[in-house]
DNA sequence: TATTGTTATACTCTATAACTATA
DNA sequence: TATAGTTATAGAGTATAACAATA
């Protein structure tokens, strides 16, 4: 195996970790909101909901069809989680928490921050090394280093 | 913000990264093999069909229910990618790559190691010093550190 | 004319349960 | 009796297209 195959590989293997580590990161978010009986979709949509957002914003978050967003609202709705009130532009529709909703997201947010997988299992030295790393990967900063192929 | 409320922020975050990335990795491999109008679950199969597998095996592999399997094996078959053939145990049938198979699956592993963004975005020294964090988080090797909380 | 949200409908992915053949 | 694969059916998640109200 050439150098190059070489680098091909084991570029292959760390993509899969990636790949596997946020997949259990996912399985703990859900093995939470299911304990409080909310599934996916409507869990994702309430962790959003920091403050009171147009349904088109949302959509736009969860990259998805205004429509779904419409389906995903009445639901939450349904549960006396959010509240659609009305925007200044009278086109829009903004959702918002109820009281319900907010303590339902705290409960959420604190319980997947204890879950978390870095907090768990790296030392804050190795968090350190991990971050820029990551926001490389991401995208983040000023891209590519010099001897890049992007 | 306390110290250890600065912790979680930033767990939380580097959790965010992850799955970010985890997500981009997986819409290059979206487009790879929409490039050559395969769906998804039908490209996750062929990719792990490097030998001849009972449908067992593949549905453990893809983690879902073995009717699930005889589902993508139909449609696999369909497009002539692959072969049911007889196992030594009369029950089991492999699946085993036909020739189009074998090099629709060499043409897209070729093309999603050439996409991989690890490679691009990072340089062989990043890479090493990624690979053990990346194995730490998941849960290979010796697992936690002394002063973890798992 | 363009945009927000809604409705009705349909598609993809995947599971469950009952079945057949073999072990 | 247990296991491999199949069939029929059903459910979750999500999109598309046509529409109403507002801009």
């Amino acid at each position: 195996m050439s150098d190059q195959e070489a680098r091909f590989a084991e570029a292959g293997r760390l993509v899969r970790l990636l790949v596997d580590i946020a997949e259990q990161a996912k399985a703990d978010f859900a093995a939470t909101v299911a304990a409080v009986g909310l599934p996916m979709p409507l869990a994702r949509a309430i962790v959003l909901l920091t403050h009171p957002a147009p349904m088109r914003d949302l959509a736009e978050q969860l990259a998805c069809d205004r429509s779904y967003v419409t389906n995903l609202a009445d639901q939450l709705e349904e549960r006396g989680l959010v509240a659609r009130v009305p925007g200044e532009d009278r086109r829009v529709k903004l959702l918002a928490l109820t009281d319900a909703g907010t303590a339902l997201r705290n409960r959420i947010t604190a319980a997947v921050a204890e879950r978390n997988i870095i907090l768990h299992r790296l030392t804050d030295a190795e968090r350190r090394t991990l971050a820029p790393l990551l926001e490389r990967l991401a995208g983040e900063g000023r891209g590519c280093h010099p001897g890049g192929t992007c």
